[in-house]
DNA sequence: GCCGTTTTCGGCCCGACTGTTTTCAGTCG
């Protein structure tokens, strides 16, 4: 989904880039990667918006609006072209490689004229690095070994494949003798749909046998540091651990240090500091006297900044702190609020499993309603047909009720179609008790043809939940081009809720769209959209995602009562 | 370059590890 917020982002991201390799002023480049990643993330369309509307944004001053409002004008920002024009393109490249930074990068270039990563390459192959001051034997593996990394691609990994890996290193560090806690931090305990690499907190007094047990935990291929308080290995799949072990008063003060975000960490770190205090990963200290003045809890550290403790899905300076100190956090869904599933599938269609076991499982679960919707006949694939379809109505109303009193519902997955039409004629639909629409096709239309299409999905009047909306598969697939504001607004007005799909390869909405719908006033339903039983338990990565949105109960309808979800559904017929 | 309950200047998070620079710079998170 670009956006312009996407290009001012990036395009201020390489002003940044280009100030550190010329060895600018270190803080003016923060300030332009400050500016970059609150355009990123700021809901509205930065395109709309003079320099003065500009200037409302976070960390974006005059001068960077200014820059800003004449790149939307002119499609140039006279800056960037100028540093562009004095270094070259793959000298930015080349600090994409690990271990190396501006600095080396700048030396490659001025000494060496080197300018991309394949130079490089050949360079040290050459053994041309060897007169080159700061460039040993062990820099120069460093920056072999880190261009291989960078060759092998996929640097981070979805937050399933994180959560695995890293719930098995908990486990077993934990059984270490001496180890008082043990948990996982970073952008893991954030939920971010992506991981890059893991936190691992220790708490204990001595960190030695922790550091021996993750180098010789059977996932570790390679030890990239080890030292007596950090150690950090990569495991066999390419991911990065790093464990931190720390003092256990420190426990608190460590999993808020190394959760984060960095961008979070900064306010907190920032906030102590205007109280004369210093946050570091060991606790909270007065700044004269070194007195330590809260460590143990998370609660405990931000109580003593002034501030309620902060789910660590919204710890990501979208507005949180703000929110936390004006006592206006939302109370986000969490898991064990969610009534209900409204986005199945059975083996009636690409489902795994039959519709009697996908009914106990989902009871098992505790819910109180649970939806089928299977595919429509127009994903021909699935050779749905209305015999087949009404045969499980029938199925779905004999069990209804019978599994823990959960009510079922029976509805269908919807294809709409270029035009933004969908399957069946409207007295047909009439008998389902809701309907998931979704797009499976015809993902390249413009964007004006593709917002057309959706929103004459939304105007509908028997489609009640926009299917995983923008179709993108993480790392593999785009969302679709569509004016999303004009959909979210449509979605809002006809009363259609819009999916966060909690498949951990979707995660659709992601949060920084749910962030810019939830404006609008849209709902939301967190569905799995499972295929089998497993699935049902990946409830929890859209759960983060809403969390991630902001999202609380009353935005999500399948927190709702039955009686008000049914209400929902019937969309002001 | 941005920002403000230490406001219009002077700060800007801060500590860990590595490598090579014999006292610290560069990189990372």
């Amino acid at each position: 989904m670009a956006r312009p917020n996407d290009e001012v982002e990036a395009l201020l991201r390489e002003y940044a880039d280009l100030i550190a390799i010329t060895g600018g002023d270190a803080f003016k480049a923060r300030a332009y990667e400050k500016a970059a990643r609150a355009i990123g993330g700021y809901p509205a369309d930065v395109s709309k918006l003079d320099a003065d509307g500009l200037k409302e944004i976070p960390n974006v001053g005059k001068s960077i609006a200014d820059k800003v409002a004449e790149y939307l004008r002119t499609g140039k920002m006279a800056v960037v072209e100028e540093r562009r024009a004095k270094i070259p393109a793959g000298v930015r490249e080349l600090i994409t490689i690990p271990t190396l930074g501006p600095k080396k990068a700048l030396r490659l270039y001025e000494d060496l004229h080197i300018s991309s990563v394949s130079e490089l390459a050949a360079a040290i192959e050459a053994d041309a690095l060897a007169d080159l001051k700061g460039f040993g034997e062990k820099t120069q593996d460093n920056i072999r070994h880190g261009i291989e990394l960078l060759q092998r691609a996929g640097a981070r990994v979805p937050l399933s494949l994180a959560l695995d890996t890293a719930e098995e290193i908990v486990a077993e560090l934990s059984e270490v003798t001496g180890c008082k806690r043990c948990a996982y931090a970073g952008s893991l305990r954030r939920m971010r749909e992506t991981v890059g690499d893991l936190d691992v907190i220790v708490a204990a007094k001595k960190s030695e046998p922790f550091m021996a047990a993750l180098c010789e935990l059977p996932a570790t291929a390679e030890v990239i540091a080890r030292g007596s308080k950090k150690t950090s290995v990569r495991t066999g799949k390419g991911l990065q651990v790093d464990l931190r072990v720390l003092p256990p008063e420190s426990w608190g003060a460590g999993m808020q240090y190394f959760t984060g975000s960095k961008a979070h960490n900064i306010r907190t770190r920032t906030i102590a500091v205007h109280q004369g205090l210093k946050l570091s990963e060991y606790g909270l200290f007065d700044a004269g006297s070194g007195d330590s003045l809260a460590s143990r809890t998370e609660e405990e550290v931000y109580a003593r900044l002034g501030l309620p403790w902060i789910t660590p899905t919204l710890r990501e300076d979208r507005g949180e702190i703000e929110a936390a100190l004006h006592g206006e956090l939302p109370e986000v869904v969490t898991e064990k609020d969610i009534r209900g599933d409204l986005h199945t599938h059975t083996d009636l269609t690409d489902g795994l499993a039959p519709l009697e076991e996908m009914a106990a499982v989902a009871a098992e679960r505790g819910y109180k309603y649970y939806a089928v919707t299977d595919h429509a006949p127009n994903l021909y694939m699935q050779r749905m047909t209305d015999e087949k379809i009404l045969a499980q109505r029938e199925r779905v109303r004999e069990l209804d009720g019978t599994h823990h009193r959960m009510r079922l519902l029976h509805g269908t997955e919807l294809n709409i179609d270029p035009d933004g039409g969908v399957d069946w004629p409207e007295e047909f639909l009439a008998g389902f008790d809701l309907c998931v629409a979704s797009l499976h096709s015809h993902f390249d239309l413009g964007r004006r043809a593709m917002t057309r299409r959706l929103v004459r999905a939304c105007e509908h009047p028997y489609v009640n939940i926009i299917g995983h909306p923008t179709t993108r598969l993480i790392g593999k697939r785009p969302g679709v081009d569509a004016d999303w504001d004009e959909v979210f607004a449509a979605c809002a007005r006809t009363g259609t809720a819009l999916e966060v799909n909690a498949q951990p390869d979707r995660l659709d909405l992601c949060d920084e769209d749910i962030l810019r719908a939830r404006e609008h006033g849209v709902r939301f339903a967190v569905n799995t959209d499972a295929h089998s039983v497993p699935h049902l338990a990946q409830l929890r990565y859209g759960v983060g995602t809403a969390q991630r949105g902001w999202l609380t109960k009353d935005d999500v309808i399948n927190t709702w009562t039955l009686a008000r979800l049914r209400r929902f559904l019937r969309k002001g017929r």
